[in-house]
DNA sequence: CCTTATTGTATCAATTTGTTACAATAATAA
DNA sequence: TTATTATTGTAACAAATTGATACAATAAGG
């Protein structure tokens, strides 16, 4: 969805737009030791929803996602990658997209692009929680941050697609480097162990995960962190460069 | 590509079918120590390109690349999955179809569905080669097994959909236990290894890839094979159970 | 029955990972 | 000032995994 849907929904052919095929972005934060999604609440309607958008007849599908990434976050330059491509016919229900037209007082033909099959590619983006900026769009009333373990009910399959996502962020986390994506500028180990457990659902052991993580060489000490607690400062790290994949499609 | 493409191509609208969304398959086989693919070679254009095909509009995207595989090896229960979706701009080209269609007597107006922009879903495949049997469609002339290191010309951008698939293959190789889907009914260590090492492209060590396998718990040791060699007969290995994906798209 | 080439596996070395321990050190309180 | 406390950084060792070498077993063929 962008900020001009009145322009989708009269345009009943989707004229402009490449007809049944959508992108739905799951995006991932970490925020007081959880894992967040950022979803859009759809105004009258009670429902929740996956950022997601069309794609312009001229635009490559990546970069369809890369826009709908940066208007809901305000942020470029992202860890954003395909994971699936949700292709069932089960998946096919005209509903919630009805009734979010309906609500807004139109009454879309039968034959209106938006209530077609889509075919939806799902792409899953690693943000740092802080820098991003949540902004709803024209038919949504928020754009907020939800924990992974206490979603609201979602349109459609939904829940599938952030399932999915985030098993293909576990399969993915230890190969490529790119848990890093999900912390601030600056972290202490501690930091990024609990990103590491929680993303894992499982505990690491600490002596290890620190030998492994400053073996890596990607870590640079900027300063000490002195949080007021009774002991040793930790060290607050760096990552010294971003891990963004190379688009080759 | 079906048997029917006159249907496809009479069908100026598309009806029936999903617009602008194709799926390619990547078939792999392995025979006499080499990686193949199956192509298929279009007639009088001398383009080679993937298997692939267009998906009905009250079909899975999966069972369509299901669909496109059984009809180019008549194989049913293989190892399939989507590994990429090919959605630039830039690989926008109607040429080929143009050629092909113009080659068989058919002039296409200028809006024929099949001269838009498709996006296309990758999925590659692994495949007994000794089982498969290469199938043309109605508008090829061949359809045959091409060495990974000796492929002709390809169509648009098959090349890089080869590149991506095996690239892939080679990621899964080691977590996901796939590599006996190449393999034939019984194999020996060292046809395995010889697999291994031609996906992986490096040599690995024959004691530690013995050990490893075995070790997986998943060979089962059939009988002896003498190979008229003058040294000890290998024995003769089966897979106890298909490594096929779930699929929760 | 001796030679030859290859297989299956044992053995030990090297590396990686798991576990425990402990010194270093910020804050706080005696 | 000096103990006390909690947490960090890392050393040290154990366990597990992987790399490398060696060697016995064994089908052919002479």
């Amino acid at each position: 969805m962008n900020k001009e849907f009145h322009q989708l929904e009269n345009n009943i052919a989707g004229e402009g737009f490449l007809p049944g095929l959508a992108v739905d972005t799951v995006i991932f934060g970490f925020h007081d030791n959880q894992l967040k999604v950022l979803l859009l609440a759809y105004k009258n309607t009670g429902l929740y929803a996956l950022p997601g958008g069309f794609i312009h007849d001229n635009e490559d599908v990546n970069e369809a996602a890369r826009r709908v990434l940066q208007s809901r976050t305000a942020l470029t330059n992202i860890y954003l990658e395909q994971f699936y491509v949700f292709g069932n016919y089960s998946r096919y229900d005209p509903g919630p997209l009805k009734a979010i037209m309906q609500a807004r007082g139109y009454n879309p033909p039968a034959d209106h692009w938006l209530l077609k099959r889509f075919i939806s590619v799902g792409y899953y983006a690693l943000v740092d929680f802080t820098r991003a900026i949540p902004t709803p769009d024209e038919i949504s009333d928020s754009c907020d941050w939800y924990s992974l373990n206490e979603l609201p009910a979602l349109m459609q399959d939904h829940q599938q697609i952030i399932n999915k996502a985030l098993e293909t962020l576990q399969n993915e986390l230890d190969q490529k480097l790119i848990g890093f994506n999900l912390m601030t500028e600056e972290f202490t180990m501690g930091d990024l162990q609990s990103l590491y457990e929680t993303i894992l659902n499982k505990k690491l052991i600490r002596a290890a995960f620190q030998r492994k993580m400053l073996g890596l060489g990607i870590l640079e000490r900027v300063a000490k962190k002195w949080t007021g607690g009774a002991h040793k400062a930790p060290y607050l790290y760096k990552f010294v460069s971003n891990r963004l994949p190379a688009d080759n499609s």
